[in-house]
DNA sequence: CGGCAATGCGCC
DNA sequence: AAACGGCGCATTGCCG
């Protein structure tokens, strides 16, 4: 069940016209809209010479024979999109019948699997393929779409007269070169198809979007700003989102600021809304600045988040109340989703106002009620932006976080197991933490704020490998820099000694696999060189993490420029293109504790959907289910379910707790 | 002018 | 005896 091997698999590609734009607004929508239609579809049978095509109108019945013989398996790159045309196009439009997403096989699942670059052509050139996609053909075909006609200047009336033939060549082009890719990269592992095919699942579901909140939302936010970005304009003669040139504004009248980043600016004006005086850093607060310096800040630090988009793509991704397709399965490296569309995974936190009181306020549209009866409209708007996602009539959301989950699986990972041990007594390890940076035994979470961040922060920080500079930077800079460094020292020699060992261990074994290409284990993984150029990790979940073309290379150590020692690169997406990344032994522990939070999660999704809980979305280590309201205690069955450990973190040792809730609006 | 890269900013 | 990592989207700015 489930497989797609050893069936006649068919490579299957679409090519379609339409004034929707494809990439805002997702294929579900694309597919619904007025004007989509499709110009070809191509196909070929994989390592056969069956080629064949269809066409709108087209009297023949080899696509009919083929949807129909249930052995036919359909891939193609990305099959969101082509699942969606032939759901919303091919069906109601042309009367096929349904292909059940079991028949479907995407390639793009198998290069997230493997470390690979998600578009095809990307991922083409990355493997050096012969076979390539045709990127004039494919910049023809999105030129055929109106939104785009006023960059091409191409329109229905001076097309090329052969334009659809045009059209069929790239698509077969296509269809090659995801034939090549496949050959090259082959399957997905059996049991991350089923992690997939669930995945297909959630998306398919989507979550509903309170349309009434988003539309009273973006009136809010749009005659709040009216005002105060006009009296910004008239002021310095930018707009409030050139930060590049504000800054240099700024500077040109006497006021050097490093960034207009939220904390820099409440810091400079020496107050935030919410009195945290911790977050403030007084070194940059400027007293004496002139009050209508003040003032242009203040208005920029109001209005200028930039979260308020999403207001917009709410409403452009959403089909009938619902949006689809948020979550990229894979998307990043470790197996973690990623977000998509209106990125569900980055809604800010907002700052814990009453949700009730927050929605009611926000629904009158009315900018000046909620500046009376909350705070700064922008403000209040983009704290409540995770809101506008709503549970469907007659039903619940119930919502599940993995509590610390990351420095759980780090500490079981390196067998610091005073610590598991304390963490699964239930015992604050923040508080454990702090009093042994302080030297101390009495400190509580309320009495000593500082002191229980500064724990916090370390036991969640410190476990890759942290230095001290980037401790002080990001959670002390008030203190000096030998307090950061005398946290990292503790967390080190004392408090989780055994954690750098599992950096070293990790770096040491992989190192070794690379140079010698042979297998390797630290800590319960097991590094290989598969054939055909990827390094790969098992992890103690049995799942493998892919790392593509590793080379030995060696590096001086910074401590001696005279000393060399062995180490490795690998190719990755980094800050979205293909480049070559250096390994390091805090580096592959992030990743294979992200990796084992990630396999976690998965445990208690299947069990989720086992137990009629259907999931709707996940954020990293957050579970969303959405499930019929009535008695039931929902959020106590979630906690039992993700508290269920698998038998690996059982003997790891892993410490697991959730924390859930129910609700009908989605919330922090 | 469009394409691409870098940056800022939100999250876990 | 060094190194926190993983994302996506909007905007800006540079280059051809």
């Amino acid at each position: 069940m489930g497989r797609a091997v050893g069936k006649q698999l068919y490579c299957f590609d679409f090519e379609t016209e339409s004034d929707c734009d494809l990439k805002a607004c997702g294929s579900v929508v694309y597919s619904h809209h007025y004007s989509t239609e499709v110009i070809c579809l191509c196909w070929n049978r994989v390592g056969e010479p069956d080629v064949g095509e269809w066409v709108p109108g087209a009297l023949e019945s080899t696509l009919t024979q083929l949807v129909e013989h249930q052995d036919t398996v359909f891939m193609a790159h990305n099959v969101g999109f082509e699942k969606a045309i032939w759901r919303n196009i091919m069906m109601p439009r042309y009367g096929y019948p349904d292909i059940p997403d079991d028949r479907w096989h995407d390639t793009m699942a198998v290069c997230a699997e493997k470390g690979l670059p998600l578009g095809l052509d990307e991922a083409c050139r990355a493997l050096r393929l012969p076979e390539q996609k045709d990127k004039a053909g494919s910049k023809f075909t999105i030129g055929l779409s109106k939104h785009t006609f006023d960059k091409t200047g191409m329109s229905k009336v001076n097309r090329p007269e052969d334009w659809r033939d045009i059209v069929i060549a790239y698509c077969h082009q296509d269809v090659a070169a995801e034939i090549a890719l496949h050959k090259r990269i082959g399957w997905m592992e059996p049991k991350e198809r089923e992690v997939w095919l669930l995945d297909q699942t959630i998306n398919a579901r989507g979550v509903a979007v309170d349309l009434a909140f988003v539309t009273a939302a973006q009136t809010i936010v749009r005659d709040a700003i009216a005002p105060l970005a006009s009296q910004f304009m008239d002021a310095t003669g930018l707009k409030f989102t050139q930060t590049a040139k504000l800054l240099a504004w700024f500077k040109a009248r006497g006021l050097h600021i490093p960034n207009m980043q939220k904390g820099t600016l409440d810091s400079i004006l020496g107050s935030d809304e919410h009195g945290h005086d911790d977050d403030i850093d007084w070194e940059l607060f400027v007293p004496d600045m002139p009050e209508d310096l003040r003032r242009l800040l203040k208005i920029r630090q109001l209005i200028g988040s930039a979260s308020i988009k999403k207001l917009d793509k709410m409403l452009e991704c959403t089909w009938h109340g619902i949006a689809y397709n948020l979550l990229q399965y894979h998307g990043a490296g470790t197996g973690r989703w990623a977000g998509r569309l209106l990125q569900p995974q980055n809604f800010p936190r907002g700052v814990g106002r009453d949700m009730d009181h927050v929605v009611s306020a926000i629904m009158t549209g009315d900018h000046r009620y909620v500046d009376a009866v909350i705070g700064p409209p922008v403000e209040v708007v983009v704290g409540a932006l995770r809101h506008a996602l709503v549970s469907r009539p007659g039903k619940v959301f119930v919502v599940g976080d993995f509590a610390g989950i990351e420095a759980r699986v780090v500490l079981a990972c390196a067998g610091q197991h005073d610590k598991t041990a304390l963490m699964a007594a239930g015992e604050n390890p923040y508080i454990d933490m702090a009093n042994q940076i302080f030297n101390r035994t009495d400190i509580t979470k309320t009495d000593d704020i500082f002191e229980y961040t500064i724990g916090k922060n370390t036991v969640l920080g410190c476990g890759f490998g942290m230095g001290k500079d980037k401790f002080h930077l990001r959670y002390c800079p008030l203190q000096s820099l030998s307090f950061a460094e005398r946290v990292i020292q503790t967390y080190r020699k004392e408090w989780a000694p055994e954690v750098p060992k599992l950096w070293y261990g990790l770096e040491a074994a992989v190192v070794k696999t690379v140079h010698d290409r042979t297998a390797h284990e630290a800590y319960g993984v097991e590094f290989w060189m598969e054939r055909d150029g990827w390094l790969t990790a098992r992890l103690p979940s049995g799942r493998k993490l892919w790392y593509y073309d590793p080379k030995p290379c060696t590096v001086h150590v910074p401590w001696d420029i005279a000393i060399l020692k062995n180490a490795y690169t690998y190719g990755a997406q980094k800050t979205g293109h293909w480049q070559r990344v250096s390994g390091y032994g805090g580096l592959i522990t992030e990743n294979v504790v992200q990796a084992l939070a990630r396999d976690l999660m998965v445990h208690a999704m299947f069990i989720c959907e086992r137990e009629n809980m259907p999931i709707v979305l996940t954020v990293h280590d957050e579970i969303v289910c959405e499930v019929d309201e009535c008695g039931h205690d929902w959020a106590k069955m979630l906690q039992q379910i993700m508290e269920d450990r698998p038998q690996w973190a059982i003997d790891m040792q892993v410490p697991v707790t959730a924390e859930c809730w129910q609700g009908d609006r989605y919330r922090k």
